[in-house]
DNA sequence: TTGAAAGCGCTAACAC
DNA sequence: GTGTTAGCGCTTTCAA
């Protein structure tokens, strides 16, 4: 069947098995002949090397952890294809971990790696994590830790994001432009990274346009789906209704058009809309959803690169590096293009 | 810093390591008090076992393989949602690969579970997967497999799937409802189970209502997406215009309504439209999407369930089990409700 | 109830 | 270039 050891090999080939695992390694110190024939046994037996065995010996699992808050966004579905793509190129394994956005779960996630489970570490952070000791505690067991998208701010370790603060400025930019007065920010949490970034921008681009910075253009959107819903109608009524919204994730985008076709609220003539995602539905909706598309992709498959980067060379220095990648802005007909 | 072992906790506790190694595995031949004793100590020293020693002295890893054609899609990452919640109750580690719909892929995967890497086996196949050759290997080296959502139906095995025949044939009986006289059905895939299976529906439908079964209702979209969006975009041509259409996967969603944008093709009036889909912006589109909607997260919690009570009890045969887990028509403008 | 010791399959010194 | 051997950290007989 299977099952089939090195030292069985070892036997089939009258060597050492020391031999056949130097062979296997594809070592200098063994000769070319040597090693195809050990290469043809284990072709022939189907061979298949005991991972758990081999990563008790060497220290390493070939096997990297992605930890992030789901996976039912396209963001982060379409970041795990690109690092997925660099893992397999890498012959590296990828488990998945899902913190739902709870602290404490990413808490206890992070807390078994460091028995060396995994080689290395991808996180994006709940939007409850504002101290990062949990994770400053694995690296400091020797994790090689790269983070992407949402990062913590506080610690001095990779990341890999986007542009932020511009894409914040660049769309409430556009919403001006395009003729709202009073663009309103939907916010998801205070604390997270890329929601303080891109409020930062969307203050910044008030405050050059001379618009005073009312306390209420910044709006939270907290709690359950249906919370959310209910404070987004809410702030559509047409009593107060602003002239333009930014949809700062990409879960508050549903809501957003639900609202307005439950309130009879028209996309763009009452509100301007533009919404933070990778909503592949985005170019359908009526009318079409003017995006800022972050690079999810090209950040899923650096991040990993890099992480790999610090897993294999160990005179380079993951901690000090910083790849920004730029999102974009889709202008379509919900901004009043 | 950590790599603590056992070793370490027994020096701590003047005992044996084999005695240590009992009362953490909560064994009935130790005393309480010792087990109190030998917890209190591992808590503090913040023991974490180290897995890859432990996997390969039992010969499990409390780590399960999924693997599946894409993430980016609602099925599957709401059906890793479900997956994640069951592995983490139980205390497994979930390992994520992705077929992109390659036979060969998926054969290079499954190829390396044959040496122990995982306990167990979540697969939904790729639309290349005729054969199950690289499956049924897998499964004679003992390894347990659950099939979901899309199945090989010659191998037998534990299946968890919703009920395609069913939704297909509701979907088309819907549209014949509504008015349409010549639904056509777009097909992804003739060999993919799903496809299959919600094409008998729609046929069966059709025989039922006396519809002369014409060959050209069932319209095959294969290739890259601008393939598809191009094929589907001629097939929505005033001239050969179906007046009912059941897009039988997500993807085939966008393609549809941005031709009938593009063609002044007016959803229902012109056309009637029913998607197989679990996209969240669904009842957004404008008109907002009629979908069978697939119980993406039951069906993934319930094939996890079935996969762990096959990997825990061994006088458990996982191979003859089936759980079908119904679909549900969810009735909105596009198809002229 | 506890402990000593033999490996799980592989790798890496160190001999030859 | 090849072989011998001692573990990696843990579990599990078997003996005490």
């Amino acid at each position: 069947m299977s099952k089939i050891t090195i030292r069985e090999l070892a036997k089939e080939l009258g060597i050492a098995v020391s031999t056949v695992s130097k062979a296997l390694r594809d070592s200098h110190e063994i000769s070319t002949e040597t090693k195809a024939k050990v290469l043809e046994v284990a072709t022939r037996l189907n061979y298949i090397p005991n991972l758990y065995a081999s990563s008790l010996r060497r220290q390493k699992s070939r096997t990297i952890a992605v930890v992030i808050p789901e996976v039912a966004d396209s963001f982060f579905s379409i970041a795990i294809n690109g690092i997925e793509e660099v893992a397999r190129e890498k012959g590296y394994h990828v488990l998945i971990y899902l913190s739902h956005e709870s602290l404490e779960r990413e808490t206890e996630i992070l807390n078994e790696f460091k028995s060396g489970r995994v080689d290395g570490l991808m996180i994006s952070v709940t939007s409850e994590t504002c101290t990062g000791n949990h994770i400053t505690a694995a690296m400091n067991s020797g994790l090689p830790v790269v983070f992407f998208d949402r990062i913590c701010e506080d610690i001095q370790a990779a990341r890999v994001i986007t542009d932020d603060f511009e894409s914040g400025y660049i769309a409430t930019r556009h919403l001006l432009e395009k003729g709202s007065l009073h663009p309103v920010f939907l916010s998801i949490s205070s604390t997270l990274s890329i929601n303080q970034r891109r409020e930062a921008g969307f203050i910044k681009a008030l405050q050059e346009a001379g618009i005073p910075e009312e306390k209420k253009s910044i709006i939270p959107c907290t709690g359950s789906d249906e919370q959310i819903a209910a404070q987004i109608l809410q702030l559509l009524e047409p009593a107060n209704r602003p002239d333009g919204l930014i949809a700062s994730v990409e879960k508050l985008v549903p809501p957003v058009y639900m609202a307005c076709q439950q309130l009879g609220c028209r996309i763009p003539d009452d509100v301007r809309v533009v919404g933070f995602t990778n909503l592949p539905a985005a170019p359908i909706l009526q009318p079409a959803l003017t995006t800022i598309t972050q690079p999810a992709f090209e950040m899923g498959k650096t991040a990993a690169a890099l992480l790999f980067k610090g897993i294999e060379k160990t005179s380079f220095d993951l901690s000090k590096e910083t790849k920004v990648i730029p999102s974009r802005l889709m202008q379509r007909a919900s901004s009043g293009a």
